[in-house]
DNA sequence: GACTCATTGATTGTCTAACAAGTGTGCACG
DNA sequence: CGTGCACACTTGTTAGACAATCAATGAGTC
């Protein structure tokens, strides 16, 4: 039994939650995620629980069959590989750009410094942080598209997360070096720096995710650039 | 009174056939989607039709507040520019990698050829060649997630097209040259002029849909290459 | 004993009917 | 002439029901 939850909308709110739940990692792909049952356990009608299901199908973290019982989406290597390409594609160009106005966005610097300032934790503690940097990156170019098709990927990325959470492919001080860096070079207005590097840092991350789910990494998975000491 | 559809799914055939009337130009923004109008219109129950409704909202085809009847999306001169921005910042980023691999696409070449034998026809019919010249080049990477949000972005394009259709914004000869330049440039490996006339291609058609639709235009609106005689 | 096929249970797709809640409009009243 | 109220319209949500389909189990056959 849920408590029930009120809000805008109770599709909206049942949404969210699903979501929430989805990246805390309680609802794996093994579970099944039956209308009734969501029905059930919100206090709500079965079309409600329905609605929301369906929403979550079109965001890509749910998938279901015609006639099947919706699941969490598995993302394998090669989800995982063709997410980080598009990530690639938008964030590249988007660090051109603000380069051009020699431009380091204050959230993006806040949220490094957030990283910076992670005690020996939790590996989960780095991602929050590590996906606002990002996410304030894209926000800086004020694109309400852009954004929207930047999160959809995130999620997807959290999703990813929450799957290989134990394994520490993440090392913060790397990350934040590597953060601290473009900003530096956005500063300076290298674009062409910025973005190379950007694509290094994305590469690892992708090829690390991509051998925590049992692919291949590819070569990008070591630390090309002597960046530290 | 409309002809009953059948296919896998209700919602699916109607959510298609809306899309296709919205794109034909029969839905404009000042008629009202009733979900009781459009469940009677294709015999079907009201939940149908709400379900096909809330799918194109999410397309951003249809826009609806809480408890408000759902209306065809209004794209203003901001829309098409964050549209537009959004396009440029994947095509750009497609053209510099396939140009990597030397690469022009023979989808490209044969939709590029559609635009060359067309005759002085409605200006309509240079808007699916030319949709599909663009769409052939992202296809060409490969990628299920930058196909599904440029596609999203192009049912946009194309919602605004209809909106001024009677406007010959588009000049043939010259769009055809221009991408005849491109796929060259591709071919020759050249990926930062690709990526710089296509920006300049853009640029073009957003600043003249702009000033289509009420806004003011920008500088792109010329044209700024001199590439035919 | 292994394989094929039919039956069963579970789940989803869709419908009908209905009530509650919110929005907007028009009319009556001050 | 302006304000407030009542009404119609629309959407949000619920309940219950039936058909269609999928997965799995069981029976029957070779």
């Amino acid at each position: 039994m849920r408590i029930p939850v009120a809000a805008t909308s109770i599709v909206d709110a049942i949404t969210t939650d699903l979501r929430n739940r989805l990246f805390s990692g309680e609802l794996t792909p093994e579970v099944a995620l039956t209308e009734t049952e969501i029905a059930a356990s919100y206090n709500v009608a079965r079309p409600t629980a329905k609605a929301a299901i369906e929403r979550l199908v079109g965001e890509g973290l749910l998938m279901r069959g015609l006639h099947k019982t919706a699941r969490v989406a598995v993302l394998g290597p090669d989800a995982v590989r063709d997410i980080y390409l598009a990530r690639a594609y938008l964030e590249s160009e988007i660090v051109r750009r603000l380069a051009a106005q020699k431009l380091a966005p204050t959230g993006a610097v806040a949220a490094n410094q957030e990283i910076a300032n992670l005690t020996a934790g939790s590996p989960m503690d780095l991602i929050e942080p590590d996906i606002r940097f990002h996410l304030s990156l894209i926000d800086a170019v004020g694109s309400e598209r852009v954004n929207k098709m930047y999160q959809s990927l995130m999620s997807e990325v959290r999703l990813c997360m929450t799957r290989v959470q134990s394994l520490n492919l993440l090392e913060p001080g790397l990350i934040h070096a590597e953060h601290q860096r473009i900003l530096e070079l956005l500063e300076a207005g290298d674009g062409e720096a910025a973005a190379q590097l950007l694509d290094d840092h994305l590469g690892r991350a992708r090829e690390r995710l991509v051998a925590a789910l049992g692919g291949e990494a590819g070569p990008q998975a070591a630390i090309a650039t002597p960046l530290l000491g």
